[in-house]
DNA sequence: GGGTACATTGACGTTTACGTAAACGTCAAA
DNA sequence: TTTGACGTTTACGTAAACGTCAATGTACCC
């Protein structure tokens, strides 16, 4: 476990380009230090990185991930400040148990959806089956 | 439950716009028929629908939903296509468990930054709580 | 039969999330 | 010291997923 990373360290780990990550400080999701012109990515920087790619991977926008992102910082200041962040990790609850209902009843789909295949293949497989016994009757009852 | 609907109907039911309905439609993710240039839309074409934007709630493209509405609809005809549309169900099930894990560990997550949020909530409303007694305090001390 | 509401098909614009290329800097090894 | 291998910024391109008109058609209601 290194200390720090470039920027090519970061895109080979999670297999993105450094474009990629460039964009996402352009955006704002990242602030690596530099040195001499070149970025350092510390492990807090790459750790913001990988919540960043979970984000991607549930299908958020990249301004979605940001607001998730600045919660993890906690940069709480006021009352209302404090309590605007709670509310919107309700909402971010919200969205991400319909995720889950959604993703549970594909999964169900999926699942009698294979059987049905699955059926279709055993039938066309045993269809197959005598098909491939005529053939071999055929080359046994006329050798050439 | 009617028996046909209009594009404005779904769109209505849905929260979507016309013009996504017709353009999922370019996309060739419905085909709904038509009575006199106008679209008329069935039951399945509905269902259709409330997939394809399940689809979307989980952030998928259009293309990899149009895949999986096309697993829905069954028409398998060789062998070789059924083996694929069987892997390709293996594939979207790892990606949905993978998307349950990314759930489940914001979720954790943002129990752990709403516990803090709320401490820091009750630090700051005990800290005003006292600021209001002092306030109280000098008023009554001080009346004018 | 004229208005209103809803439908249609283009066509162009917009936002997001990068890809791709150009032109240039830098640092360690040969 | 030169040569890669890596890094930088700037700029333009692009694909996806629609939004936003515009021009037109049609169906029904009074």
């Amino acid at each position: 476990m290194q200390e720090t990373y470039t920027i090519s360290d970061l895109g080979k780990e999670f297999g993105i380009t450094t474009r990629a990550i460039r964009f996402y400080e352009d955006k704002g999701l990242l602030s690596p230090a530099r040195q001499g012109g070149r970025r350092t990515y510390s492990r807090a920087d790459r750790t913001r990185l990988k919540l960043l790619l979970r984000g991607k991977r549930l299908g958020w926008p990249l301004e979605e991930i940001k607001s998730v992102l600045e919660m993890y910082d906690g940069e709480q200041g006021e009352v209302q400040q404090l309590q605007y962040t709670t509310q919107k990790i309700q909402q971010r609850r919200q969205q991400l148990l319909q995720q889950k209902k959604d993703i549970d009843a594909l999964l169900a789909d999926l699942d009698r959806i294979q059987a049905r295949c699955e059926s279709h293949l055993a039938a066309l497989m045993s269809g197959n089956e005598s098909q491939k016994l005529v053939t071999e009757k055929l080359v046994t009852e006329r050798p050439s």
